[in-house]
RNA sequence: UCCCCUGUAGCUCAGUUGGCAGAGCAAGUGGCUGUUAACCACUGGGUCCGUGGUUCAAAUCCGCGCGGGGGAGCCA
Protein backbone atom coordinates (compact mmCIF):
# COMPACT_ATOMS: atom_id res chain seq x y z
CA UNK A 1 0.00 0.00 0.00
CA UNK A 2 2.76 2.39 0.49
CA UNK A 3 4.21 2.45 -3.05
CA UNK A 4 8.00 2.79 -4.05
CA UNK A 5 11.20 2.43 -1.90
CA UNK A 6 11.65 6.24 -1.64
CA UNK A 7 8.71 6.63 0.46
CA UNK A 8 8.53 8.52 3.94
CA UNK A 9 4.78 6.95 4.94
CA UNK A 10 5.07 5.15 8.14
CA UNK A 11 4.04 1.56 7.26
CA UNK A 12 1.99 0.35 10.12
CA UNK A 13 -1.09 3.29 9.60
CA UNK A 14 -4.44 2.52 8.11
CA UNK A 15 -5.41 3.84 4.63
CA UNK A 16 -9.10 5.03 4.39
CA UNK A 17 -10.89 7.75 2.37
CA UNK A 18 -11.21 11.04 3.84
CA UNK A 19 -15.32 10.78 4.22
CA UNK A 20 -15.10 7.69 6.60
CA UNK A 21 -12.03 9.56 8.84
CA UNK A 22 -14.34 12.90 9.11
CA UNK A 23 -17.22 10.76 9.86
CA UNK A 24 -15.39 8.61 12.26
CA UNK A 25 -13.34 11.39 14.01
CA UNK A 26 -10.97 8.46 15.66
CA UNK A 27 -8.95 10.74 17.09
CA UNK A 28 -5.33 9.38 17.74
CA UNK A 29 -5.43 6.74 15.24
CA UNK A 30 -2.81 6.40 12.72
CA UNK A 31 -3.54 6.93 9.49
CA UNK A 32 -2.41 7.48 5.48
CA UNK A 33 -4.65 9.17 3.19
CA UNK A 34 -4.41 9.28 -0.74
CA UNK A 35 -5.55 12.13 -2.14
CA UNK A 36 -5.35 15.25 -4.71
CA UNK A 37 -3.51 18.74 -3.02
CA UNK A 38 -6.09 21.11 -3.11
CA UNK A 39 -4.35 24.19 -0.70
CA UNK A 40 -0.79 24.40 0.46
CA UNK A 41 -0.16 26.73 2.76
CA UNK A 42 3.38 27.99 5.02
CA UNK A 43 3.97 29.42 7.58
CA UNK A 44 7.12 29.42 10.42
CA UNK A 45 6.22 26.37 12.15
CA UNK A 46 3.53 24.13 9.97
CA UNK A 47 3.25 23.54 6.50
CA UNK A 48 -0.84 22.96 5.95
CA UNK A 49 -1.62 20.69 2.73
CA UNK A 50 -5.16 20.25 2.54
CA UNK A 51 -6.52 17.24 0.67
CA UNK A 52 -9.27 15.51 -1.43
CA UNK A 53 -9.79 11.93 -2.14
CA UNK A 54 -13.38 12.75 -3.96
CA UNK A 55 -14.90 10.52 -1.05
CA UNK A 56 -16.79 13.47 0.20
CA UNK A 57 -17.19 17.63 -0.12
CA UNK A 58 -14.87 18.21 2.71
CA UNK A 59 -11.08 18.12 2.69
CA UNK A 60 -8.69 16.80 5.49
CA UNK A 61 -6.22 18.88 6.69
CA UNK A 62 -2.94 17.55 6.72
CA UNK A 63 -0.57 19.59 9.84
CA UNK A 64 3.29 19.31 8.99
CA UNK A 65 5.70 20.72 11.77
CA UNK A 66 8.13 23.23 10.06
CA UNK A 67 10.86 22.74 12.43
CA UNK A 68 10.80 19.20 12.48
CA UNK A 69 11.13 17.57 9.11
CA UNK A 70 14.15 15.87 7.42
CA UNK A 71 15.81 16.95 4.49
CA UNK A 72 13.82 14.34 2.58
CA UNK A 73 10.61 15.17 3.90
CA UNK A 74 11.31 18.56 2.72
CA UNK A 75 12.97 17.97 -0.41
CA UNK A 76 9.46 16.30 -1.02
CA UNK A 77 7.35 18.69 0.05
CA UNK A 78 8.81 21.25 -2.09
CA UNK A 79 7.51 19.96 -4.92
CA UNK A 80 4.02 19.49 -3.77
CA UNK A 81 1.28 21.93 -5.22
CA UNK A 82 -2.43 22.46 -5.87
CA UNK A 83 -3.22 19.26 -7.97
CA UNK A 84 -0.67 16.93 -6.80
CA UNK A 85 -1.57 13.68 -6.08
CA UNK A 86 0.13 12.09 -2.92
CA UNK A 87 -0.03 10.08 0.43
CA UNK A 88 -0.26 11.32 4.23
CA UNK A 89 0.54 9.46 6.78
CA UNK A 90 0.21 10.58 10.22
CA UNK A 91 -2.30 10.56 13.42
CA UNK A 92 -5.82 12.16 13.19
CA UNK A 93 -5.95 14.96 16.09
CA UNK A 94 -8.48 17.71 17.21
CA UNK A 95 -7.62 20.61 15.14
CA UNK A 96 -6.64 23.30 17.90
CA UNK A 97 -8.01 26.19 14.68
CA UNK A 98 -11.24 27.22 13.69
CA UNK A 99 -12.64 25.22 10.50
CA UNK A 100 -12.12 21.76 10.86
CA UNK A 101 -12.76 19.54 13.97
CA UNK A 102 -10.10 17.52 13.30
CA UNK A 103 -6.78 17.11 11.13
CA UNK A 104 -4.24 15.23 10.36
CA UNK A 105 -0.67 15.52 12.64
CA UNK A 106 1.53 14.38 9.57
CA UNK A 107 5.01 13.26 9.22
CA UNK A 108 4.73 10.75 6.35
CA UNK A 109 4.86 11.93 2.92
CA UNK A 110 5.01 10.25 -0.58
CA UNK A 111 4.46 12.10 -3.97
CA UNK A 112 2.88 10.33 -7.03
CA UNK A 113 2.29 12.85 -9.25
CA UNK A 114 3.47 16.51 -9.02
CA UNK A 115 1.34 19.28 -10.73
CA UNK A 116 3.74 22.22 -11.57
CA UNK A 117 2.08 25.37 -10.62
CA UNK A 118 3.15 27.64 -12.85
CA UNK A 119 1.08 25.14 -15.99
CA UNK A 120 -1.59 23.40 -13.65
CA UNK A 121 -4.80 25.38 -14.62
CA UNK A 122 -6.90 24.66 -11.58
CA UNK A 123 -5.27 27.69 -9.29
CA UNK A 124 -6.76 28.43 -5.97
CA UNK A 125 -9.45 30.54 -6.76
CA UNK A 126 -12.85 30.44 -8.40
CA UNK A 127 -13.05 29.53 -12.27
CA UNK A 128 -15.94 30.47 -14.44
CA UNK A 129 -17.65 27.67 -15.67
CA UNK A 130 -17.54 28.19 -19.15
CA UNK A 131 -13.39 28.53 -18.77
CA UNK A 132 -14.01 24.69 -17.10
CA UNK A 133 -16.02 23.19 -19.67
CA UNK A 134 -12.81 23.82 -21.69
CA UNK A 135 -11.15 21.84 -19.04
CA UNK A 136 -13.85 18.64 -19.25
CA UNK A 137 -11.16 16.49 -18.02
CA UNK A 138 -9.78 18.29 -14.87
CA UNK A 139 -12.78 20.06 -13.87
CA UNK A 140 -14.07 17.18 -11.69
CA UNK A 141 -11.21 18.33 -9.14
CA UNK A 142 -13.33 21.17 -8.26
CA UNK A 143 -15.85 21.66 -5.33
CA UNK A 144 -18.67 22.66 -7.57
CA UNK A 145 -17.93 19.31 -10.45
CA UNK A 146 -17.06 16.86 -7.44
CA UNK A 147 -20.32 18.10 -5.91
CA UNK A 148 -22.44 17.49 -9.16
CA UNK A 149 -20.67 14.07 -9.97
CA UNK A 150 -21.52 12.81 -6.42
CA UNK A 151 -24.74 13.66 -6.76
CA UNK A 152 -25.22 12.77 -9.91
CA UNK A 153 -24.39 9.11 -8.76
CA UNK A 154 -26.91 9.15 -6.00
CA UNK A 155 -29.56 10.16 -8.67
CA UNK A 156 -28.86 7.33 -10.93
CA UNK A 157 -28.52 5.01 -7.90
CA UNK A 158 -32.27 6.67 -6.70
CA UNK A 159 -33.60 5.79 -9.68
CA UNK A 160 -33.32 2.49 -9.59
CA UNK A 161 -34.10 1.87 -6.11
CA UNK A 162 -37.53 3.87 -6.87
CA UNK A 163 -38.08 1.01 -9.23
CA UNK A 164 -37.09 -1.76 -7.31
CA UNK A 165 -38.93 -0.58 -4.70
CA UNK A 166 -42.45 -0.44 -6.59
CA UNK A 167 -41.98 -3.69 -8.70
CA UNK A 168 -40.71 -2.55 -12.01
CA UNK A 169 -38.28 -4.14 -14.20
CA UNK A 170 -35.06 -2.31 -16.13
CA UNK A 171 -35.54 -2.84 -19.69
CA UNK A 172 -32.56 -2.25 -21.75
CA UNK A 173 -34.21 -0.83 -24.90
CA UNK A 174 -31.66 -0.48 -28.08
CA UNK A 175 -30.02 2.53 -28.79
CA UNK A 176 -29.68 1.52 -32.41
CA UNK A 177 -32.27 1.46 -34.34
CA UNK A 178 -33.52 0.92 -38.72
CA UNK A 179 -36.89 2.05 -37.94
CA UNK A 180 -36.62 6.13 -39.02
CA UNK A 181 -40.28 6.55 -37.25
CA UNK A 182 -39.73 7.48 -33.69
CA UNK A 183 -40.77 10.67 -34.73
CA UNK A 184 -39.01 12.34 -31.33
CA UNK A 185 -36.52 14.67 -33.11
CA UNK A 186 -33.51 14.72 -35.22
CA UNK A 187 -31.67 11.26 -35.30
CA UNK A 188 -28.35 10.60 -35.98
CA UNK A 189 -27.20 8.30 -38.75
CA UNK A 190 -25.20 5.12 -37.79
CA UNK A 191 -22.94 3.50 -40.89
CA UNK A 192 -20.19 1.56 -41.70
CA UNK A 193 -19.96 2.66 -45.41
CA UNK A 194 -16.63 4.58 -46.34
CA UNK A 195 -18.69 8.01 -47.26
CA UNK A 196 -15.30 9.85 -48.52
CA UNK A 197 -14.64 7.13 -50.72
CA UNK A 198 -18.64 6.41 -51.96
CA UNK A 199 -18.13 11.28 -52.46
CA UNK A 200 -14.83 10.89 -54.24
CA UNK A 201 -15.98 8.39 -56.85
CA UNK A 202 -19.53 10.09 -57.17
CA UNK A 203 -21.20 7.33 -56.59
CA UNK A 204 -24.68 6.91 -54.74
CA UNK A 205 -25.24 5.56 -51.39
CA UNK A 206 -26.52 1.86 -51.84
CA UNK A 207 -27.43 1.47 -47.65
CA UNK A 208 -28.02 -2.47 -48.94
CA UNK A 209 -24.20 -2.56 -48.40
CA UNK A 210 -24.20 -0.69 -44.93
CA UNK A 211 -23.77 -2.80 -42.33
CA UNK A 212 -27.55 -3.43 -41.49
CA UNK A 213 -28.69 -3.67 -44.73
CA UNK A 214 -30.79 -0.31 -44.49
CA UNK A 215 -30.39 3.13 -43.03
CA UNK A 216 -29.93 2.97 -39.07
CA UNK A 217 -30.01 5.60 -36.63
CA UNK A 218 -29.23 6.16 -32.87
CA UNK A 219 -32.17 6.42 -30.60
CA UNK A 220 -34.20 9.05 -29.49
CA UNK A 221 -36.57 7.23 -26.74
CA UNK A 222 -36.70 3.93 -25.90
CA UNK A 223 -40.66 4.17 -25.50
CA UNK A 224 -42.03 2.26 -27.81
CA UNK A 225 -39.64 -0.10 -27.46
CA UNK A 226 -39.99 -0.62 -23.65
CA UNK A 227 -44.11 -1.06 -24.38
CA UNK A 228 -43.08 -4.56 -25.85
CA UNK A 229 -42.03 -5.14 -22.36
CA UNK A 230 -44.25 -3.65 -20.37
CA UNK A 231 -46.86 -5.67 -22.40
CA UNK A 232 -45.69 -8.58 -21.06
CA UNK A 233 -44.05 -7.55 -17.69
CA UNK A 234 -46.41 -5.06 -16.82
CA UNK A 235 -43.97 -2.26 -14.95
CA UNK A 236 -40.93 -1.77 -16.57
CA UNK A 237 -38.30 1.65 -17.34
CA UNK A 238 -35.31 2.38 -19.45
CA UNK A 239 -32.54 4.13 -18.07
CA UNK A 240 -29.94 4.62 -20.96
CA UNK A 241 -28.23 7.32 -23.26
CA UNK A 242 -30.67 9.33 -25.84
CA UNK A 243 -29.22 10.90 -28.84
CA UNK A 244 -31.16 13.82 -30.61
CA UNK A 245 -29.41 15.77 -33.09
CA UNK A 246 -31.07 18.75 -33.31
CA UNK A 247 -29.25 22.02 -33.82
CA UNK A 248 -30.42 23.34 -30.56
CA UNK A 249 -28.12 25.85 -28.38
CA UNK A 250 -29.49 26.04 -24.59
CA UNK A 251 -28.82 25.44 -21.53
CA UNK A 252 -31.32 22.70 -21.40
CA UNK A 253 -30.63 20.58 -24.20
CA UNK A 254 -27.96 18.02 -24.80
CA UNK A 255 -27.18 15.84 -28.01
CA UNK A 256 -26.28 13.18 -25.79
CA UNK A 257 -28.55 12.96 -22.62
CA UNK A 258 -29.52 10.12 -20.82
CA UNK A 259 -33.68 9.78 -19.89
CA UNK A 260 -35.83 7.72 -17.99
CA UNK A 261 -38.84 6.48 -19.16
CA UNK A 262 -41.41 3.95 -16.97
CA UNK A 263 -44.19 2.40 -18.69
CA UNK A 264 -47.16 0.48 -16.52
CA UNK A 265 -49.78 -1.71 -17.99
CA UNK A 266 -53.19 -1.04 -16.98
CA UNK A 267 -52.71 2.49 -15.58
CA UNK A 268 -54.69 5.33 -16.96
CA UNK A 269 -53.06 9.08 -16.36
CA UNK A 270 -54.36 9.46 -12.95
CA UNK A 271 -51.43 6.84 -11.89
CA UNK A 272 -48.96 7.90 -14.65
CA UNK A 273 -49.29 11.11 -12.49
CA UNK A 274 -48.92 10.09 -9.40
CA UNK A 275 -45.92 7.90 -10.57
CA UNK A 276 -44.57 11.00 -11.69
CA UNK A 277 -44.75 13.13 -8.45
CA UNK A 278 -43.50 10.15 -6.09
CA UNK A 279 -40.90 9.73 -8.21
CA UNK A 280 -39.33 13.23 -8.12
CA UNK A 281 -39.82 13.44 -4.40
CA UNK A 282 -38.43 10.56 -4.07
CA UNK A 283 -35.12 11.33 -5.90
CA UNK A 284 -35.24 14.81 -4.17
CA UNK A 285 -35.85 13.34 -0.67
CA UNK A 286 -32.58 10.97 -2.07
CA UNK A 287 -30.76 14.05 -2.62
CA UNK A 288 -31.50 15.42 0.53
CA UNK A 289 -30.64 12.83 2.66
CA UNK A 290 -27.73 12.04 1.01
CA UNK A 291 -26.02 14.58 -0.49
CA UNK A 292 -26.38 17.26 2.01
CA UNK A 293 -22.70 18.22 2.15
CA UNK A 294 -22.96 18.82 -1.59
CA UNK A 295 -26.09 20.66 -1.78
CA UNK A 296 -25.38 22.63 1.58
CA UNK A 297 -22.90 23.68 -1.22
CA UNK A 298 -24.71 24.65 -4.06
CA UNK A 299 -27.08 26.67 -1.93
CA UNK A 300 -24.48 28.88 -0.60
CA UNK A 301 -22.52 29.55 -3.82
CA UNK A 302 -24.56 28.30 -7.16
CA UNK A 303 -28.29 28.82 -5.83
CA UNK A 304 -29.64 30.68 -2.70
CA UNK A 305 -32.52 29.06 -1.15
CA UNK A 306 -31.75 25.37 -3.07
CA UNK A 307 -32.73 22.92 -0.14
CA UNK A 308 -35.91 24.99 1.38
CA UNK A 309 -37.08 24.73 -2.34
CA UNK A 310 -36.38 20.92 -2.30
CA UNK A 311 -37.85 20.40 1.28
CA UNK A 312 -40.56 22.29 0.24
CA UNK A 313 -41.04 20.08 -3.04
CA UNK A 314 -40.68 17.21 -1.70
CA UNK A 315 -43.68 17.60 1.21
CA UNK A 316 -46.12 19.12 -0.90
CA UNK A 317 -48.68 18.17 -3.29
CA UNK A 318 -48.16 19.07 -6.96
CA UNK A 319 -50.61 21.17 -8.59
CA UNK A 320 -52.80 19.76 -11.45
CA UNK A 321 -54.28 22.02 -14.04
CA UNK A 322 -56.25 21.17 -17.45
CA UNK A 323 -54.26 22.66 -21.06
CA UNK A 324 -58.01 24.17 -21.07
CA UNK A 325 -58.18 25.90 -17.30
CA UNK A 326 -54.31 26.51 -18.08
CA UNK A 327 -54.53 28.94 -20.98
CA UNK A 328 -58.00 30.22 -19.48
CA UNK A 329 -55.83 31.30 -16.71
CA UNK A 330 -52.78 32.50 -19.01
CA UNK A 331 -55.90 34.62 -21.02
CA UNK A 332 -56.21 36.78 -17.99
CA UNK A 333 -52.40 37.91 -17.75
CA UNK A 334 -52.04 37.94 -22.05
CA UNK A 335 -50.45 41.73 -21.43
CA UNK A 336 -47.19 40.09 -19.77
CA UNK A 337 -46.63 37.56 -22.79
CA UNK A 338 -44.92 38.18 -26.32
CA UNK A 339 -46.72 35.31 -27.46
CA UNK A 340 -50.74 35.52 -26.86
CA UNK A 341 -52.17 32.61 -25.08
CA UNK A 342 -55.05 30.85 -26.65
CA UNK A 343 -56.69 27.16 -27.09
CA UNK A 344 -54.60 25.37 -29.44
CA UNK A 345 -51.17 27.26 -29.11
CA UNK A 346 -48.38 25.67 -27.97
CA UNK A 347 -47.59 26.65 -24.56
CA UNK A 348 -44.36 28.77 -25.06
CA UNK A 349 -41.44 29.45 -22.19
CA UNK A 350 -42.89 32.47 -21.19
CA UNK A 351 -46.30 31.15 -20.68
CA UNK A 352 -44.73 27.52 -18.57
CA UNK A 353 -42.64 29.60 -16.40
CA UNK A 354 -45.66 32.19 -16.03
CA UNK A 355 -47.41 28.75 -14.39
CA UNK A 356 -44.90 27.68 -12.44
CA UNK A 357 -43.35 30.62 -10.99
CA UNK A 358 -45.89 32.99 -10.43
CA UNK A 359 -49.16 31.58 -10.46
CA UNK A 360 -48.33 28.25 -8.61
CA UNK A 361 -45.21 28.68 -7.36
CA UNK A 362 -43.97 25.24 -7.57
CA UNK A 363 -43.94 21.95 -9.71
CA UNK A 364 -47.64 21.89 -12.02
CA UNK A 365 -49.00 18.99 -14.27
CA UNK A 366 -50.58 20.03 -16.92
CA UNK A 367 -52.78 17.53 -18.80
CA UNK A 368 -55.37 17.03 -21.60
CA UNK A 369 -53.50 18.54 -24.40
CA UNK A 370 -55.03 19.27 -27.69
CA UNK A 371 -54.31 16.28 -29.87
CA UNK A 372 -52.60 18.47 -32.67
CA UNK A 373 -49.53 19.78 -30.31
CA UNK A 374 -49.30 16.12 -29.21
CA UNK A 375 -48.09 12.33 -30.44
CA UNK A 376 -49.63 10.14 -32.32
CA UNK A 377 -49.63 7.32 -29.71
CA UNK A 378 -51.29 9.31 -26.92
CA UNK A 379 -54.66 8.31 -25.94
CA UNK A 380 -57.42 10.06 -27.06
CA UNK A 381 -60.25 11.57 -25.10
CA UNK A 382 -63.72 11.33 -25.72
CA UNK A 383 -64.22 15.43 -26.47
CA UNK A 384 -62.53 14.41 -30.30
CA UNK A 385 -60.49 17.31 -29.30
CA UNK A 386 -57.69 16.21 -26.78
CA UNK A 387 -55.50 13.48 -25.77
CA UNK A 388 -54.45 11.96 -22.12
CA UNK A 389 -50.95 13.79 -21.75
CA UNK A 390 -49.26 15.30 -19.03
CA UNK A 391 -46.09 17.56 -18.51
CA UNK A 392 -44.16 18.25 -15.50
CA UNK A 393 -43.90 21.91 -15.51
CA UNK A 394 -40.98 22.74 -12.60
CA UNK A 395 -39.90 26.01 -11.40
CA UNK A 396 -36.26 27.37 -13.31
CA UNK A 397 -36.59 23.85 -15.20
CA UNK A 398 -39.56 24.20 -17.07
CA UNK A 399 -40.91 21.05 -18.41
CA UNK A 400 -38.64 18.33 -16.41
CA UNK A 401 -41.45 15.02 -17.58
CA UNK A 402 -43.79 14.31 -20.86
CA UNK A 403 -45.75 11.57 -20.22
CA UNK A 404 -49.43 10.42 -21.53
CA UNK A 405 -51.78 7.62 -21.35
CA UNK A 406 -51.04 5.47 -24.57
CA UNK A 407 -54.18 5.13 -27.17
CA UNK A 408 -54.06 0.73 -27.03
CA UNK A 409 -57.30 0.88 -29.08
CA UNK A 410 -56.33 -0.55 -32.79
CA UNK A 411 -58.48 1.73 -34.89
CA UNK A 412 -57.69 5.07 -33.10
CA UNK A 413 -54.23 4.18 -32.92
CA UNK A 414 -54.07 3.75 -36.87
CA UNK A 415 -56.15 6.84 -37.40
CA UNK A 416 -54.28 8.83 -35.32
CA UNK A 417 -50.81 7.88 -37.18
CA UNK A 418 -53.14 8.05 -40.81
CA UNK A 419 -53.67 12.05 -39.02
CA UNK A 420 -50.11 13.00 -38.43
CA UNK A 421 -48.99 11.26 -42.06
CA UNK A 422 -47.40 8.47 -40.58
CA UNK A 423 -47.45 5.00 -42.15
CA UNK A 424 -48.83 2.32 -40.20
CA UNK A 425 -46.71 -0.21 -41.91
CA UNK A 426 -43.80 1.17 -40.65
CA UNK A 427 -44.88 0.94 -37.17
CA UNK A 428 -46.09 -3.14 -37.72
CA UNK A 429 -45.21 -5.01 -34.47
CA UNK A 430 -46.09 -1.64 -31.93
CA UNK A 431 -49.40 -2.07 -33.60
CA UNK A 432 -49.07 -5.77 -32.62
CA UNK A 433 -49.23 -4.98 -29.34
CA UNK A 434 -53.16 -3.54 -29.73
CA UNK A 435 -53.43 -6.40 -31.89
CA UNK A 436 -52.59 -9.27 -29.32
CA UNK A 437 -53.91 -8.78 -25.58
CA UNK A 438 -53.72 -4.76 -25.98
CA UNK A 439 -54.41 -3.27 -22.40
CA UNK A 440 -54.52 0.58 -21.18
CA UNK A 441 -51.38 1.35 -19.97
CA UNK A 442 -49.28 5.07 -19.71
CA UNK A 443 -45.54 6.11 -18.78
CA UNK A 444 -43.27 8.75 -19.28
CA UNK A 445 -40.04 10.46 -19.88
CA UNK A 446 -37.82 12.57 -17.39
CA UNK A 447 -34.46 13.85 -18.52
CA UNK A 448 -31.84 13.11 -16.30
CA UNK A 449 -29.70 16.11 -16.80
CA UNK A 450 -32.80 18.56 -16.38
CA UNK A 451 -33.89 16.50 -12.89
CA UNK A 452 -29.75 17.22 -12.75
CA UNK A 453 -29.99 21.04 -13.17
CA UNK A 454 -32.89 21.00 -10.67
CA UNK A 455 -31.34 19.49 -7.86
CA UNK A 456 -28.39 21.06 -7.92
CA UNK A 457 -29.21 24.40 -8.60
CA UNK A 458 -26.57 24.12 -11.82
CA UNK A 459 -27.63 26.21 -15.02
CA UNK A 460 -26.60 24.83 -17.40
CA UNK A 461 -27.43 21.62 -18.82
CA UNK A 462 -23.70 21.00 -20.18
CA UNK A 463 -22.41 21.48 -16.40
CA UNK A 464 -24.23 18.61 -14.92
CA UNK A 465 -23.03 15.58 -17.28
CA UNK A 466 -19.46 14.75 -17.86
CA UNK A 467 -18.81 15.35 -21.03
CA UNK A 468 -21.13 17.22 -22.67
CA UNK A 469 -21.94 16.86 -26.28
CA UNK A 470 -23.67 19.33 -28.13
CA UNK A 471 -23.92 20.91 -31.80
CA UNK A 472 -20.34 21.76 -32.83
CA UNK A 473 -19.15 20.41 -29.45
CA UNK A 474 -18.06 17.00 -28.95
CA UNK A 475 -13.90 17.38 -27.39
CA UNK A 476 -13.02 15.33 -25.06
C1' U B 1 -31.75 27.71 -37.27
C1' C B 2 -33.09 33.05 -35.82
C1' C B 3 -32.17 37.47 -32.46
C1' C B 4 -28.92 39.96 -28.85
C1' C B 5 -24.25 40.23 -26.20
C1' U B 6 -19.18 38.87 -26.16
C1' G B 7 -13.63 37.42 -27.41
C1' U B 8 -7.41 41.86 -24.22
C1' A B 9 -1.79 38.27 -19.33
C1' G B 10 -2.74 31.40 -16.73
C1' C B 11 -8.05 33.16 -14.79
C1' U B 12 -11.79 37.30 -14.19
C1' C B 13 -12.06 41.81 -16.40
C1' A B 14 -10.97 47.52 -17.39
C1' G B 15 -9.13 50.09 -21.59
C1' U B 16 -12.26 57.32 -22.53
C1' U B 17 -13.24 61.27 -28.82
C1' G B 18 -8.87 55.94 -32.78
C1' G B 19 -2.77 58.11 -30.12
C1' C B 20 3.25 53.99 -25.90
C1' A B 21 -1.07 47.49 -23.09
C1' G B 22 -3.69 47.98 -17.53
C1' A B 23 -5.86 46.05 -12.62
C1' G B 24 -7.20 42.09 -9.25
C1' C B 25 -6.29 37.09 -8.61
C1' A B 26 -2.73 33.13 -10.12
C1' A B 27 2.76 32.15 -10.78
C1' G B 28 8.19 33.25 -9.09
C1' U B 29 11.36 35.55 -5.11
C1' G B 30 11.63 37.56 -0.18
C1' G B 31 9.10 38.74 4.51
C1' C B 32 5.31 37.73 8.34
C1' U B 33 2.26 34.23 10.17
C1' G B 34 -1.86 27.54 13.51
C1' U B 35 -2.91 28.79 8.30
C1' U B 36 -7.72 27.81 6.01
C1' A B 37 -10.34 32.29 -0.89
C1' A B 38 -4.07 33.67 4.26
C1' C B 39 -1.47 38.54 4.48
C1' C B 40 2.67 42.32 2.87
C1' A B 41 6.57 43.74 -0.76
C1' C B 42 8.99 43.03 -5.27
C1' U B 43 9.49 40.41 -10.14
C1' G B 44 8.32 38.02 -14.60
C1' G B 45 4.24 37.44 -17.84
C1' G B 46 0.56 39.76 -24.15
C1' U B 47 -0.25 36.66 -31.85
C1' C B 48 -5.47 42.38 -27.83
C1' C B 49 -9.58 35.24 -31.50
C1' G B 50 -8.35 34.99 -37.04
C1' U B 51 -8.55 37.53 -41.63
C1' G B 52 -9.38 41.56 -45.01
C1' G B 53 -10.36 46.83 -45.12
C1' U B 54 -10.65 52.40 -43.53
C1' U B 55 -6.75 55.67 -41.37
C1' C B 56 -0.62 59.19 -40.56
C1' A B 57 -2.07 55.78 -36.61
C1' A B 58 -6.73 50.25 -34.91
C1' A B 59 -7.47 46.37 -28.82
C1' U B 60 -10.85 50.51 -30.31
C1' C B 61 -14.28 51.76 -36.63
C1' C B 62 -16.25 48.43 -40.92
C1' G B 63 -16.78 43.38 -43.72
C1' C B 64 -16.14 38.10 -43.45
C1' G B 65 -14.87 33.69 -40.55
C1' C B 66 -14.28 31.02 -35.88
C1' G B 67 -15.20 30.47 -30.51
C1' G B 68 -18.13 31.60 -25.92
C1' G B 69 -22.72 33.34 -23.33
C1' G B 70 -27.99 34.68 -23.11
C1' G B 71 -32.96 34.57 -25.36
C1' A B 72 -36.33 31.98 -28.97
C1' G B 73 -37.78 27.48 -31.54
C1' C B 74 -37.45 21.97 -31.13
C1' C B 75 -38.02 19.00 -26.73
C1' A B 76 -36.45 15.61 -22.08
Amino acid sequence: MNGGSNSYLHKETIMQDIKAILKERAVGASLTVKGWVRTKRDTKNAIFLELNDGSCFANLQCVFDNNAMDDALRQAMESVSTGAAVAVSGSLVDSPAAGQPVELKASGLEIYGESPADAYPLQKKSHSFEFLREIAHLRPRTNTFGAVARVRHQMAFAVHSFFEERGFNYVHTPLITASDCEGAGEMFQVTTLDLDGIAKRGEAVDYGKDFFGKPAYLSVSGQLNVETYCMALGKVYTFGPTFRAENSNTPRHLAEFWMIEPEMAFAELPEDMALAEDFIKHLLGWALDKCGEDLAFFDKRVQPGLMAMLEAVRSSPFAHMSYTDAVKELEKHADAFEFKPYWGCDLQTEHERYLTETVIKGPLIVTDYPKDLKAFYMRQNDDGKTVRAMDVLVPRIGEIIGGSEREYRYDLLVKAMLDKKLKPEDYWWYLDLRRYGSAPHSGFGLGFERLMRYVTGMENIRDVIPFPRAPKQADF
